[in-house]
DNA sequence: CTTTTTAAACAAACTAGTCGGTACAAATAT
DNA sequence: ATATTTGTACCGACTAGTTTGTTTAAAAAG
């Protein structure tokens, strides 16, 4: 017989609940424009609370942050993964890669929430240097792992152009970027989907037989 | 008859200095994280004077935005204007457009400041509705000036691929904005340069003879 | 004269962060 | 076994300072 007042108090539950709200928060009035207040009212915790939990609203930014890139590099190795499981050649491993991430988001009913890698530079001041690190940390990551994808490629098939492999690969990351403003500015959430496809494209034609 | 009197001060000036000086602060700190007296301090003008010509922040922010659209849609005219009159071909038109904000950002030293059009949806509860839909109303209309273009070379030369002429015409304004996260993230200003590149490479492949 | 700008004070609401205190489970002591 | 202590998780009133916007009287400038 289990009674709610007999399972210990998890202190995990909590923070985690506040990150939740919080990033969808801060992806809506940016993080100078969230308030504290405004966080306890969707979580429906107390003051003391949330500073049990994070010391200051800085240490909020740090542990969204931190959240968010962990589980953005989750999903970078889930799609890395999937395609070396899937795909023998290195050129449907990186179409694959991009595909998978076209499924993803061909999925998407309304414009997806947004990114906060795009908050943190969009009020650069308002965040500390940490949080901007674990960003740029993050998009050297996307660049190193689809820029080994690449070289592959380039070596196995060879491109119709002279490309630096370091623009190609963040070239993914801009489209992404990109695509979300383009998708919340219009509320048409399919356009990110189609912009991930040019990208395909652009691979297709410029690793073609 | 006209008597010296009769010439009113101009407050344009002021008023142009303060949406100058408010476009920066609120690159850098966001919207919400922008304050009336940080204007104040930067344009070296009173409280009085702010709220003379601003009825209220929001009131800035349309201000803002306004002042922002007419001139990005500014330099996509000047843009348009250059290559119907240097180059002949569609194709050398749409190849040349993209050539022309290459070099404008391969002359950069430092990250472009930002845009505007990502501070609105990057924190879009803060926006007005009507701010909004300045960018909405100027994103379709570079949409519809290169989906022209893009048309135009379909018929004249064809592609590689099937492609929609919306969203090949969206990837333009997508890596701009992409790209100046990316450069902002990893504080390399020719980074968007690079990524207009690709954009530039993705229509030499899809539109070669 | 009319428009624009200053200077300074003011208010009402909001904001981040503090602080003393409570509830409760597990560990320790008796 | 029972009593006491300790540490974690949480509460909510309070404070010091900030923010938008108002008001008012006077001054500058074409």
């Amino acid at each position: 017989m289990l009674y709610i007042w007999d399972m210990p108090r998890d202190g995990r539950k909590t923070k985690t609940r506040i990150i939740d709200e919080a990033t969808t928060l801060v992806l809506e009035n940016g993080f100078a424009g969230t308030t504290i207040d405004q966080i306890l009212e969707k979580t429906e915790i107390t003051k003391g609370a949330f500073f049990y939990h994070f010391k200051t609203k800085n240490d909020l930014a740090l542990g969204l942050m931190d959240h968010f890139a962990t589980s953005d590099l989750n999903s970078l190795n889930e799609a890395l993964e999937y395609v070396k499981a899937n795909y023998k050649t290195p050129k449907d491993q990186l179409i694959g890669f991009v595909q998978f991430f076209i499924n993803v988001f061909d999925d998407l009913e309304q414009p997806y929430a947004g990114c906060l890698y795009a908050s943190c530079f969009n009020e650069p001041e308002q965040f500390p240097d940490q949080a901007k690190k674990i960003v740029s940390d993050a998009i050297l990551e996307w660049r190193k792992q689809l820029g080994d994808l690449i070289e592959a490629v380039l070596n196995d098939t060879g491109a119709k152009l002279i490309v630096d492999k370091n623009a190609l690969a963040d070239n993914f990351t801009v489209v992404m970027e990109g695509g979300f403003i383009l998708s919340k500015a219009l509320g048409d959430a399919k356009l990110t989907a189609n912009q991930l496809k040019q990208y395909r494209n652009y691979l297709q034609l410029l690793f073609a037989h």
